[in-house]
DNA sequence: TATGAATGAGAATTCATTCAT
DNA sequence: GATGAATGAATTCTCATTCAT
């Protein structure tokens, strides 16, 4: 048997974690963190508890790196969105591709949205959400500017407050959720210059 | 001596369930329901373990009594509201008094912000919770109607996910949001015929 | 109102005393001394837990209280049965009484049995159930020897186990056991004098 | 360092069951099931209280566990003895098995003892000690007709009786208790054709 | 890399007992 | 005599983490 080179060492390695984390994300995102055991994602995942504390020092850490994971992921998506030059385009393909992510990865979403209401237990991880969504904030709100609405950071509350509470009521019942109409109304209405 | 009257046991208890109660509410809260242990609550509330158990068979009952107390208050609260003439003051009135609820117990609300968001955790509280929603739905959908709102099947979910946004910013850092102005624009958007 | 007299509070004092101790032993025999709590007695017998502690001073010396009891009233039986004058009839008394006794009271008779497997656990009870068990044996010896039984020694050994066997066995299941026609035929075989 | 076989794993799993089983034992004979604690049953058998939950989920699976074993070992010792040809050599045989097996592992018999005065408690594990003792039953009854006993129903209920009364006295004080002298005359008595 | 037995700190819960009235 | 609220020590059980292999 050949030895395994340091390339499949660290395939098998980011494989693994890759696993791990992806198994780890639906457990807490359905139970909670604090609901859901080492065990349980050790027996969902196929591995042993030893494996994950190969991978990931504590229990914290694996969340985090959940939490690290995704807010790559979305900062990835987002930068596509805000290179659209025309403000009311930019804005509608901010708007989608947050919903696409949310509609195509739920869970990860979800657990998100549990997180953020818990600013005291994560500390790192909350950190850095608060900061994406400050970005966020900046983004929208430069937007609506260029849209011409009157009061850009009242209305950058109000719209931001609007899409939470979509997000909030879509994960609830992602089944039964009208989010396309929903969604199409809303964009319909922001989407644009301003005209009264 | 005597032995206590009835009534003197009754206020007895009474108080020391409150207190409870109000303990936990605060820590459920602020550090979620999993991860505030029934020592936190006796230490916080100053009692023993034991006398909780005295009171609420597990920690899971306190829970639901927390839910239910609150449940009752808002229905309290509803009632009024409900009651007034002219669709645009009554939707004003809804709106207001269920921020004012919000503002005036903002842990009460926070928690439950948080408890909607685990629908296979609190099942029984869950279920109430679901209901009352429900409720709510038909009654702003109706308002929405009267005041001539096109589509107001749509726009019921809209005006709800703005609302539960606006919570979920506003419990996230109360001392720093803007309540009052959102809350301004929005009824004046909303509270009136609808004029295209 | 007249004071009431020492002889009423005596009366009282006993009553209550009475039904405690009746209400405790069915719980100790249904679901064993320590599955049963101070709590479920006095809720039960329909007193406070605080007049249990006025009567008794601990759930133990509950215990010993009921077994005091007992055993003097197991003792008032024995001795009338002991005054019969020709063997074999003496013996079928205090068979009969004692089998009479274990069907008429068939709970304490139970818990005594369970009580008479933990040694360690009742000092001083098991010491007197112990001496009162010798005092049987001796008793039972010497009738066996007056009708003549080779090895009454050993006979008493047989006899003793033929009994308490029976016992166990109509507890477990005091509506099914023929308890009458297994006594006659013991009786049948023992109550005479020897004959190979 | 290579990690562990199965076999490995296996066998130490089985230690550490076997000697948490024998030590609980121990104690649930001696103590009773109730006053025996998980914290007991740890330092006697020098493991953490954890381990024991790693094997037995519960402390009342655990005693199942002990019972279920023992069950197992009884039948494989009833089998043999069933298959002798000839009846008075056959209840010889039975008789003699189950007072070896009682005087060999007096502990775990004692313990059963106790626990068949609980028919509540013990659920699963008392329908499986009441179907044994059926099928003995049976055994037995089949035997004395054998023998030409007349009344072998009610025959069967007093032989049972004796055992059972000379497996109490036994295991009330194994030391004292003549064993072997009742047992010589009981087989005397009983393992032969009938004779008046 | 990978395993899972073992641990120990701490969680929820129970309950005999005390005590103010 | 009588009550039941309150306590605290003990009990059952959980689980993140360690470690020998």
């Amino acid at each position: 048997m050949s030895p395994r080179t340091k390339k499949q060492f660290e395939a098998i390695r980011s494989q693994s974690q890759t696993h791990i984390i992806n198994t780890a994300l639906g457990l807490f995102a359905s139970k909670g963190f604090a609901s859901t055991s080492v065990a349980d994602i050790a027996r969902e995942a196929g591995v042993s508890k030893g494996l994950m504390y190969n991978y990931f020092p504590s229990k914290e850490k694996l969340l985090l790196a959940i939490i690290g994971q995704a807010l790559a992921e979305l900062g990835q998506t987002m930068e596509k969105a805000v290179e659209v030059e025309d403000p009311a385009k930019r804005l509608e393909a901010l708007v989608r591709s947050t919903f696409d992510a949310a509609k195509k990865d739920t869970e990860r979403w979800r657990l998100f949205q549990i997180l953020s209401l818990y600013p005291e237990t994560i500390e790192v991880g909350g950190l850095e959400l608060q900061n994406g969504r400050m970005q966020m904030i900046g983004i929208y709100q430069s937007i609506l500017t260029e849209l011409n609405f009157p009061k850009p950071e009242l209305e950058v509350w109000i719209l931001g407050a609007l899409f939470e509470g979509i997000l909030t009521h879509f994960f609830e019942a992602p089944e039964d959720y009208p989010l396309d109409e929903v969604l199409d109304e809303v964009i319909k209405r922001y989407c644009k210059p301003y005209s009264g």
